[in-house]
DNA sequence: CTGAAAGCGCTAACAG
DNA sequence: CTGTTAGCGCTTTCAG
């Protein structure tokens, strides 16, 4: 409540002023370290009466390490990296450390800024997702000042640890159901394919297209953002080509499409099948649910922050380089499989 | 690339010995002070080589500042909020601050860490959301150890900075639209009414009906959490009471609702109309898109983000405990308006 | 214009 | 068991 005369925050030399007592034993007591009882005592009391809190500041220029990681990522507004926050955080918290997030809207320079503040030691470790990746990123990571976990593919090679998705063959899951429930022409919108998760979603439609004997219609393809407004655009362009199904690379494109069918009187699936991709929470509070294809967010959120701390711990000596895929799973909800056929979960 | 002879990152000391100056001339030149034209060279040259990045951890011992603020809130995955996180790291960018984010979970030992914590010196500033205040929040925000500002009320008499909603009129619009609408069997799904804002909208409600001549029925109000799932459990229960219209606490609560609806067959707003609040991203984005109530997410984000700096860079003299509080605003969608009125919005 | 030195708050030797 | 002291990296007087 009063601190110290001369203003400002009680530090340990108020306490040992007022404990009569040297610093060093305030410091001793505050760590639970060995101490007379009464030295015990007089500290805690003068301590709480002055209301102390350690100062962070302080301790981590003292010891090197603030207890803080940072997490980077592009959206917070996307559902799919709110749960990969929602993992970091837990493992996070479990070991101790504050969680600094940092939206970087995907921007590169601001990806880089990041990447390089690791320098200035304002947290221990970051994960960073980068949307895309250039010879900049893969400098800034090579001699980056700090561990750092990459969400997403990084060209092989690269001596940092990652955790990606394997897009690619989740998309063709989701393309191949579409194949299965009988759509031929199945359109695809898909997020800017200059950035690597919409390269590599293009990739594994393709690939699935070729596998199902469907020929590739350029006129059934629409990149476009990775926003649900940039859905609902898209698919109302698409419409024109009478698709019977759309793919979309994640689910804020497919809530968006879904939102320009239902605007037409078209109907989902009847009419038009709709697939997104990241199993978010959206895929399963919108109507029809949506079939979805779920690329880990949890599991990588999660593996990536158990991989930082565990490089942090410096217990293990997990080799630099490190890289954990997580493996696709195909969610079918009602977006796609049609009433009659049974095969649909929740 | 190649630090100092004995590991670790290069310092000023290292630049000095490279540079062949004292570590007084680095920090000027690094700072921009004045300095021979060859001092600069040669440490500009040494601090570029060695890739240099200023510790900003020594930095905020010796001024006291961090240059970074926190923002707690309870659900990061609550689209009101991201409108609001979205909102302040504007702000607080452009004023040079990093922004840390804490998820708060709205566990209220959480919230209290959180305004502790400010004492670790951690930030320089706090903007906090607490879902509940209790006589311990009031204690801890009166005597914390740096500028606070609250997004929510606070009792009157307490001296600090709030930015709010003013969701008890908020509450009454929507309910008073659905009357005009023609609804007179308005059912009520809630948050948990020991929260602040479960309060507020239920008073709303209330006041609402008694001016609208309607008697409030226990039998359509249904009190829940705030999530998704809570709503469409809720709508659940409510449909057996026939209610023709449902008004939800908050968005994530009446897309919820909307699915259950949908999922019973039955249209909306034909057979039940829909309204929730906070106008975020969810209700412009699914099918029928849903009315809502502007509870200015955005504007209170900007609008505490602002305090906050202004209190920091200390120059208006804002007297302690400034109020300021955003004014709801209906946005009619199709999920309250019938298709024959000509009435609804975008 | 430049260097030496103090000090921000804390921890950890090292002596007593 | 306790006190003195050095030092983390930086900025900022204060002398030269």
């Amino acid at each position: 409540m009063s601190p110290v005369p001369g203003g400002g925050q009680p530090t340990i030399v108020s306490i040992a002023r007022q404990a009569g007592v040297s610093i060093a034993s305030v410091s001793r007591v505050l760590n639970g370290l060995g101490a007379r009882r009464e030295t015990v005592e007089r500290v805690e009391r003068a301590a709480s009466e002055l209301g102390y809190v350690p100062n962070a500041v302080a301790r981590s220029l003292k010891d090197g390490r603030t207890r803080q990681l940072t997490f980077a990522l592009p959206d917070i507004g996307n559902p799919a990296y709110v749960a990969m926050v929602r993992a970091v955080q837990g493992v996070t918290k479990t070991a101790g450390y504050r969680l600094l997030l940092h939206s970087t809207d995907a921007v590169v320079d601001d990806e880089l800024a990041v990447l390089r503040s690791l320098g200035d030691r304002t947290s221990d470790g970051l994960i960073i997702c980068p949307i895309r990746v250039t010879d900049d990123h893969i400098d800034a990571l090579t001699c980056a000042a700090g561990p750092v976990v990459v969400m997403g593919s990084l060209p092989s090679g690269v001596p940092v640890d990652s955790v990606r998705a394997d897009s690619v063959t989740g998309a063709a899951l989701a393309v191949r159901h579409l194949h299965d429930t009988g759509c031929r022409r199945i359109g695809f919108i898909n997020g800017p394919s200059d950035t690597v998760p919409g390269r590599n979603r293009e990739e594994g439609y393709r690939a699935a297209l070729t596998e199902c004997g469907l020929a590739y219609d350029d006129a059934l393809v629409v990149e476009t953002g990775f926003g649900i407004e940039a859905g609902a655009r898209a698919a109302g362009e698409l419409l024109g080509r009478r698709p019977d199904a759309v793919f979309c690379a994640n689910d804020q494109l497919a809530l968006g499409a879904a939102r320009a069918l239902h605007a037409r009187g078209l109907r989902i699936p009847q009419d038009v099948a709709v697939a997104g991709m990241d199993d978010s929470v959206l895929a399963r509070s919108v109507w029809p649910p949506l079939t979805s294809v779920d690329l880990g967010s949890t599991e990588r959120g999660r593996r990536a922050a158990e991989l930082l701390v565990e490089r942090l711990d410096g217990t293990a000596p997990i080799p630099r380089g490190t890289t954990a895929t997580a493996p696709p799973r195909l969610v079918v909800r009602a977006s796609t499989a049609l009433p009659t056929e049974n095969t649909r979960s929740t």
